[in-house]
DNA sequence: TTAAAATTTTAGACAAATCTAAATAAAATA
DNA sequence: TATTTTATTTAGATTTGTCTAAAATTTTAA
């Protein structure tokens, strides 16, 4: 399996979860920033390998052993991504690209090792889910910050408003891509949120909890 | 810089300290396991990018710039070795082919946060020396185990004899590529000598000593 | 429902890295 | 020194992954 091959697996495998149909040509040719004709090509030789089910002018979806590879290199992302952060003190922005390079590599022995190293993660440091050994993993979808319970735990994946304005208050408030959050207390009367992070409390108005997308880690008690 | 360039330097610098003069177009067919007219061609192109001095029928040798890079690909080659070996426990003969692939892995950061996580090793699982950041290391040089003193500590690398019968007795005495021992005593009388090797004490005669090759580690007493 | 627009595929070309087979140069030897 | 052997290079082909331009298909819209 070649890096480019992997690459497409893994694009196909991000895009399925959005498209209801088929992924289509030029959304993979968008996201790889690669132009149409080339994911044509590839798609045909993807098809052969039998890693996709592939219709001409229909777009592809993974087959079972397409979709088994695309989760083993998500693994491999995100496992080095933790890494880079845990162990080596990588910022946010800097994991990225190493990880891109790092999640090709060939090693059964060396993934699992990692795996056990970092203590069986369940969540990269931006609140993706880590599939284990056997492709497991808990699908973790992204909601509104304002549609939350109290005791829930998440992480913060994006934002709705992404105006310099907003970004601002978050940025002031210490709340950024990748942040573990706790809500305290939800009030009814006017739907603003409290929130935990690193041990201090953090209010937030209804307002802004309907223009932050967040994942959900626990929805229980885990204090 | 391609993987596959990246490792015909590597070649080139290895082969580079056994050579006098260039470095033949087959010697590198040879270690790389591939045809002179690939190397051939690929020497035409390290040429032109100026990272090796290349004359036609005569050999090639390391520019400065090209011994620069293929120092950096040694570096990263023996920090990941090591790191696999200390920090997620791999034996001597599993990490040659993982670290292979992780030596092309491009980030400056990257390899210098493994370089402190891992303290700054001067010396790789099999004895070698690894590159600091500046691209210095001390060259150890090898010799044979019959010319050391006792209180050494070194690693063996190698053997002159290569019969079938000899590596046998090797084997025997858990004798390997790559064993660390210390020399607990050397017998003036006959030149034999008795080592110990992961806490048990093993003789071996003068004329076996004659026979192993060894990289010394320390002079010091290290016990 | 037919014409225009957008998307997708095919055809042909290119760069990288390899190969085989043939040509050429260097080294060894008679 | 002339000839044979060995080493090296060149020529031409192949695979992978990409591109542009043109052809084919689907979608949109008049």
């Amino acid at each position: 399996m070649t890096f480019a091959e992997e690459n497409y697996l893994k694009t196909i495998f991000y895009l399925e979860q959005e498209a209801t149909e088929g992924v289509s040509t030029s959304a993979i040719a968008d996201y790889l920033d690669t132009r149409a004709a080339s994911v044509s090509d590839m798609l045909q030789k993807l098809a052969k390998k039998e890693l996709i089910e592939y219709k001409k002018y229909y777009g592809a979806i993974l087959t079972h052993n397409g979709r088994n590879h695309a989760i083993l290199v998500i693994r491999r992302h995100r496992l080095w991504e933790t890494f880079l952060v845990e162990k080596l003190h990588f910022g946010w922005e800097e994991v990225h690209e190493v990880a891109e390079q790092l999640e090709h590599i060939k090693s059964e022995k060396l993934i699992n090792a990692m795996d056990k190293m970092l203590g069986y993660p369940k969540i990269d440091p931006h609140g993706d889910p880590i599939p284990d050994a056997n492709g497991n993993f808990t699908k973790i979808e992204k909601r509104l910050l304002a549609d939350c319970e109290e005791k829930w735990t998440g992480t913060i994946v994006g934002v709705k408003d992404t105006s310099s304005d907003f970004l601002k208050i978050l940025d002031r408030k210490q709340i950024n891509l990748g942040t573990v959050f706790y809500i305290l207390n939800k009030e009814k009367y006017d739907g603003s949120i409290r929130l935990k992070i690193e041990d201090e409390s953090i209010a937030l108005s209804q307002k802004m909890a309907s223009n932050i997308y967040i994942k959900v880690i626990s929805m229980q008690n885990s204090e």
